[in-house]
DNA sequence: TTGATTATGTAGTAAATTTACAAATATTCA
DNA sequence: TGAATATTTGTAAATTTACTACATAATCAA
């Protein structure tokens, strides 16, 4: 039904989970994209090295109903403006480049993220917010900045919220809590150690621990409810970059789930602190 | 060869100048354009009364080189055409549409900043930054943050980098400024007083000052190099989202500058700090 | 009206795409 | 390991689609 807003993404992920020959018109595609949505079948399987059926195989494999179909879906991709798939900065690079370069790369992150959305985790997270007595949004590094961003967003709904970056308080607030307190652990890779041991304490009361982090990871063991971000982002090569843009989206996803949770009476109360910053401003 | 960016409005103007049953073609099309992108020759000629070759000759007459090629240009321009629609999330959203409205918002802001890169003040920034002595970064309320994750993020780069949100601390730090100290302020709207002043008094030392912020603006004019961020955005009944989006993106191509201009013997040094995080993980 | 010009459609042809099926390859389980 | 099974891939034929050549119809100028 709705076209694919980024094709490209789409076929780079699943490149390992396709089998010989569609990897090879999966290859093909993604070396030499525009000139695949002027091609025929019988260039785009020759420049593959497979037969036609093959390619017509894994046109629909993505959604399409057949080879002119799937090249709709592509040029209509290709034209959306976001071009490659992750694109390294290389030393080669000049400004004319690499900044595109890092947009694009931020982009298709969102637009990944946004089309496999957890949305059931969300939806409890958010449940488990709007009751929370208290909420501590705890991380480290470059999510530290990523939870000071959410106690902003969250201080506005009248809920106290409290953030630390230090992890001597991060382990005394786990170990002090109670009912009603909810700690919200923000972690791109959630193998941190002092980030997972503050969730370990935490765990023994009776706090709600959520957390946006990778799953399967030893902090996403540790929580009631785990909000998995997929990004594919090279942290050991490169600064996370993307998927803290994730997380900021996903914070806000969750913010405007409380404020609906909330409901319509609940404006004049943001209206209120709005009114409370005009003096601040020229 | 190149594809004209808006076919449909080409086909519009030139209706008039048509025969009979190439009319007749223009007006099948503009009536259904999406639809026209996905039927064959024979059913667009049946749609709009007219013979297959007709159809053919009207693509030709449009600088296409046929049919499928005339398809291809007119899905490209439908889907570059397809212009930003700011969707706003109301109470009647639930958890299957506000998710996707705010990413699409989120994608679409970093979308448009990438079209208008100020490319001259950020290559400028660049330069001042790997000049720099020293380098603070200072934002107030969601710019905070944002703040906080340059410093982390240009930490990494040897140069000694400090934020404070402190307004009181800023204004100490702005006052003891010199040669070789570069501020840089971060705000959406560049109205924020406190934050003003600091500029103002850093401006009169021998510091230099960046600012990523609204141009025009109290702040920009404080500065010797402004990065002018054009992000629409209802601030005064939304909380700000996509803005700072936007802005750690931009962090992140300064970030990359740096590094590029340091160029491949500063890796190692890269990769040494990455080293000294390992035994902070599981 | 008539001849010339242009516009449109018919029918056949070539090309491209898809389907059905068979061969080849990989996988499973004894 | 090796037979049984499932999966993948290619071949060839069928079908759909697009294009070309040509004939007919409409339009226009004298």
């Amino acid at each position: 039904m709705t076209s694919e807003p980024n094709l490209l993404a789409v076929i780079q992920r699943q490149l390992n989970e396709l089998n010989k020959s569609e990897a090879k018109v999966a290859q093909a595609i993604l070396n030499a994209p525009e000139e695949a949505t002027r091609s025929s079948i019988a260039s785009l399987a020759a420049a593959a090295g497979v037969s036609e059926p093959s390619v017509n195989r894994f046109c629909k494999r993505f959604g399409a109903t057949g080879f002119p179909d799937f090249k709709l879906q592509l040029a209509t991709s290709l034209a959306s403006g976001v071009r490659y798939v992750s694109r390294a900065v290389e030393f080669s690079d000049d400004i004319n480049t690499f900044p595109t370069k890092l947009f694009d790369n931020a982009i298709n992150a969102l637009m990944t993220a946004k089309e496999e959305l957890p949305l059931k985790a969300i939806a409890r997270a958010v449940d488990q917010i709007a009751q929370a007595r208290r909420v501590y949004f705890f991380g480290l590094g470059t999510s530290a900045a990523v939870a000071r961003d959410a106690e902003h967003k969250f201080f506005r709904f009248n809920v106290p919220v409290f953030t630390h970056e230090d992890p001597l308080m991060q382990r005394m607030l786990a170990a002090s809590a109670g009912v009603g307190d909810l700690f919200f652990f923000i972690s791109h890779t959630g193998r941190t150690k002092v980030l997972v041991e503050a969730a370990e304490i935490a765990r023994q009361t009776e706090a709600t621990i959520v957390s946006l982090t990778a799953e399967g990871s030893p902090l996403a063991d540790q929580s009631h409810c785990c909000i998995n971000v997929k990004v594919e982002e090279d942290t050991e090569q490169y600064l996370p970059m993307t998927s803290r843009l994730v997380q900021l989206v996903i914070l806000d996803v969750l913010a405007a789930g409380v404020t609906l949770r909330r409901g319509e009476g609940f404006t004049p109360h943001l209206a209120r602190i709005k009114d409370s910053l005009k003096d601040t401003r020229f």
